[in-house]
DNA sequence: TATTGTTATACTCTATAACTATA
DNA sequence: TATAGTTATAGAGTATAACAATA
């Protein structure tokens, strides 16, 4: 491919003035895949900023929090609920165990299955963590207004879960 | 930590009937980085799928999208543009002109500066690709009405760009 | 001295296949 | 034979530091 075959695409004025600021204007806020990234990168940066003081990853967050709520939750189950693949739930459970925050049982009826429960400590923690986590999506949409931020939680719903979120 | 320790946190009739289903409830739909990032999920697999033909990834499509809004574009202002770092818009541009989807000018003002402009066939290929991304937007938000998915939008761009947003 | 682009590197996230132990 | 969990592996995506060329 030489430039010559491409003279055609080329405004040649702008060979001396190039494009060299910011140029984040209407072309992409109309792609829906571009405005959720965008707005999870923000969300995700303070989330992070929340949890450094405690090491804690989004995916570990989220663990916990379902551990807190299904105590006995299985691995697979766990899997499911985060939409994520049954070898990152090995590591994210060895990572909650290893620090002393969750637990793996082994299940009576069924050895194959292992439950998984919280820790003292891991109960302590969740609750911290879910104080800090809400603190920080304020903070991130403090553009926002409280009707809008449900209403944002309403239609992201909607989208991911169409069964639950439009009756 | 032995299990012992922790035997409080353990009810202990989980241990023989543990929570084996699905639990996805209403225990992190709270969550704003959980929704979001369900929901970019979503939107991500249908642009996949819509993209696969003419296998391009997300973010050689939307750098195609800014350098056809802007021809000459410089690689530190797509960097800012898109949100992601020098080093990676070099293996972008670097695909696109391998592809000759794009190809880089350097600039005669100041020699350290690439433009970046669309060849041709990236030209004819970046509008087929609008119309499977839109279409693709569509199929992915299937439960929104057209309301609502203008609305999103909005709520989106407001998080991230709250100064253009809030206007 | 500062900036544009580049290389090298590493770390996280994610996906897949193959394996084990239990059923 | 099927399932729960595990291991190994590889590919994206992302971030950082260091470098070359140019200003």
């Amino acid at each position: 491919m030489h430039p010559s075959d491409n003279e055609t695409s080329i405004r040649q004025a702008s060979l001396e003035d190039l494009v060299t600021g910011p140029v984040d204007g209407l072309i992409l806020e109309e792609r829906l895949g571009y405005a959720l990234r965008r707005a999870q990168l923000k969300v995700f940066k303070h989330f992070d900023e929340a949890m450094r003081e405690h090491n804690i990853r989004p995916a570990q967050f989220s663990s916990l929090v379902v551990i807190e709520g299904y105590p006995g939750v299985t691995q697979s189950s766990l899997a499911q609920t985060l939409a994520i693949d049954p070898p990152r739930v090995v590591n994210l459970v060895n990572s909650l165990e290893e620090r002393g925050l969750a637990m793996r049982v082994r299940c009576k009826r069924d050895r194959r299955s292992h439950g998984i429960f919280l820790t003292k400590q891991g109960e302590a923690l969740v609750d911290k963590l879910k104080e800090l986590s809400s603190q920080s999506d304020l903070a991130a949409t403090q553009a926002l207004s409280e009707i809008e931020r449900r209403q944002l939680l309403m239609l992201l719903r909607k989208i991911y879960a169409p069964a639950h979120g439009e009756g």
